[in-house]
DNA sequence: GATACTATTTTGATTCATCAAAGTAATCAT
DNA sequence: ATGATTACTTTGATGAATCAAAATAGTATC
């Protein structure tokens, strides 16, 4: 043994790197924090703490990441860059699932975070090519560009509209299956303008109207994931 | 410890098994014994010998597949829907990156080799009815049904064309990118018809004329990977 | 049939990703 | 601040897939 501690130099990500990547950068993108907690972690990625903990010392020896014991993660340029990258497979994959294949929006999530693994660069381009280079995914989040960089979304939720105001929905913050689908039975979609009705905070509730639909209400939880502009 | 030995029991195959069953159905396909020696095994899946060794026992215990030490294996039919299953994913999306991304059908295989693992029975599904439910991939193989059936390929090769006949062309059995090239610049494609101009067994070498183009020559060896009808 | 060569199997080790459970640090509440 | 709770880390083990190298079986050659 010399002074080098193994030179088990990975730059090729594995795809639970990648996940792992992935999962940090969305939400070091939804907090504004840079770093992200090592629960956070874990629960994302679905693993054991333990779990997390050792992946993600590997993950600084190979140079993805910069770890702080107790306090948490946050990506490095290298890291990010992969992962931006992923971001960009995943929601490139998505809007195919639905403009070309005809999905619904609601069924697409966990399809796309198997394929964004196994395409490559090449297929990536084309698709992207064949969907005309889209800017936003079927859900109204940005696709990072090639070269990795982001719309920095609205950073208003429907939550914290007062009443009376219209706002134009932007993206939805949920890749859960049942909550995308309500969206989709309300219209509450990206593009759509929507009316605040009534807006009570004591009560957690907020009342809303779209365009040729009958009125409906949320609550505040739900109201967050709704960004807005 | 009971008398039962683990109940290791995998009914889901992971993207290894998954591999290694397609490329046992496709040399049992190609050759017309059932059993596919070990070192068949080791060398279509680009792993040493003893690996081989190791993963088909593990297979044999979960009944993907019956193993005759020293002699080789068989599939079993839960082994064979699941390959069947594969090819059917594999030629599918090669047909997807050719018809729909305008890929080369020179260098699609390895794209398809990794996607094919990660494509779910419900995009296949919606793939597969986008594509019109074709019946040929882009190299003339035929695609398995849904329900795991294949339809026999021609057992003639333009290797045993006499001198003046005429066929058509039915698929080409290489999947080498430098191959394909070179069958795509003759024409020498799917569907087309080709005069054997001369066939010269001591010289191992065949004539052929292409309507349109230019005659040209073929060493046996190549022809043999030219399915005829 | 003894020897040589080839095909296959065994053995022992390694890497990646994971878990359960035990240990430790940090924070929160009274 | 003391004790309880929560967050995180460590430790030891496991399964999947692999390799290199040694051992063994089978086949071919003279």
């Amino acid at each position: 043994m010399s002074t080098f501690d193994k030179p088990t130099n990975q730059n090729v990500p594995t795809p639970t790197v990648e996940n792992y990547l992935k999962q940090i950068l969305m939400v070091t993108l939804e907090e504004n924090g840079s770093r992200v907690a090592m629960g956070k972690v874990a629960t994302e990625l679905a693993v054991t703490p333990g779990t997390a903990t050792s992946m993600v010392k590997n993950m600084e020896r190979d140079g993805w990441l910069k770890y702080y014991p107790r306090q948490g993660v946050s990506l490095t340029r290298k890291g990010r860059k992969v992962a931006m990258n992923m971001l960009r497979r995943h929601r490139l994959l998505e809007t195919f699932l639905v403009e070309t294949l005809g999905f619904d929006w609601s069924e697409i999530h966990i399809e796309a975070e198997e394929l964004e693994h196994a395409i490559s660069e090449k297929v990536l381009e084309k698709l992207d090519e064949f969907l005309g280079r889209p800017r936003y995914d079927p859900h109204g989040h940005p696709i990072p560009s090639k070269r990795g960089t982001i719309q920095r979304p609205s950073s208003q939720t429907l939550q914290n509209c007062d009443t009376g105001v219209t706002v134009r929905v932007e993206s939805i913050l949920d890749q859960e299956s049942d909550f995308l689908k309500f969206a989709r039975e309300k219209e509450l979609l990206p593009g759509k303008a929507v009316s605040v009705i009534r807006s009570e905070k004591l009560a957690d509730v907020i009342t809303l109207k779209i365009e040729g639909n009958e009125p409906f209400s949320m609550g505040f939880r739900s109201a967050e994931k709704i960004l807005v502009v």
